[in-house]
DNA sequence: CCTATGTCAGCACGACTGATATTC
DNA sequence: CGAATATCAGTCGTGCTGACATAG
């Protein structure tokens, strides 16, 4: 199963090796992705928290883990978009204990246009590279997405 | 499987596309990083910090830069790896204005150690994935970070 | 009674802007 | 003198833990 048992500085150093690489990348990641919401509109967050809810709502703990944070990290951002007018909390029907978040029109229409805006600054920055390379990040995105789950589920 | 390359409607909404599934996995990469430095060692910022230092250090504005911040988050960064003893602030012989952070051999040694902790974290992950898989995110990662350049010295 | 769900309070970290020496 | 370099002071955003109320 693991051929890096048996070799222990050959593959193992490999993995070890593309872990540095993959992190270096991601440091970088991370700043880009602070370049492209450095505007005074909706956080990135914010965003992908709006996204994920749907007309029959979605739990706080379900949201928490989807962004993969605390429940009280989850419930100050919901509060915030509600103080907005962007999602509303109502009593979830069948579990009284829970909430179920849903967006609004308001909200819908602030996740179009921030996400047009985000694209298409990101996308001039795509349309820079080569078809082959922008094939290779396509092709790297369910992968990198993988990971996440593989490095285990807390 | 990827849906930017084959859209008939035009260059500009399979750009968009891609821009959409890379902030989306993006966003996943920043929780998973923040996962890997979960315990009470080192920042990620800090041992970004520490890993640019040489010998002969580095410029605060030019640490800065590299690390994607303004200049005074950059002095607190610094005032803090000085305070854990991991990095030094000398006055800079060719222009007294400016000051040259250099590393410590303790410094040196925490870099060691976290950096050895966090791939061996990552690297346990990076084994459940298949050699595509692996082969396709070594493929991207020079093209992710070509993509900060792209978007813009700023 | 014990667990699950969510909120509140308080704290920590890391970024920012604006104001200030100091030196070029 | 104006520009560059770094620091300090204050603020803000966003995450966390621990304590709590309420419901299953």
């Amino acid at each position: 199963m693991n051929p890096s048992l048996d070799r222990p500085d050959g593959d193992n150093s490999g993995l070890e090796q593309l872990a540095q690489d993959f992190r270096e990348a991601m440091r970088r990641a991370v700043y880009l992705v602070r370049r492209l919401d450095a505007d005074g509109e909706l956080a990135t967050t914010q965003l992908s928290t709006l996204k994920m809810l749907g007309t029959e709502g979605l739990r706080v703990g379900d949201i928490a883990r989807n962004l993969g944070v605390k429940v009280p990290s989850a419930t100050e951002q919901i509060i915030k978009l509600e103080r907005l007018g962007l999602a509303i909390r109502r009593p979830d029907p069948d579990d009284s204990r829970a909430v179920r978040v849903v967006i609004t029109d308001d909200g819908l229409a602030a996740v179009a246009a921030a996400d047009r805006r985000r694209n298409a600054k990101l996308a001039g920055a795509l349309s820079k590279l080569s078809d082959v390379e922008r094939a290779r990040l396509a092709d790297a995105l369910p992968v990198i997405t993988r990971i996440g789950g593989a490095l285990g589920p807390e």
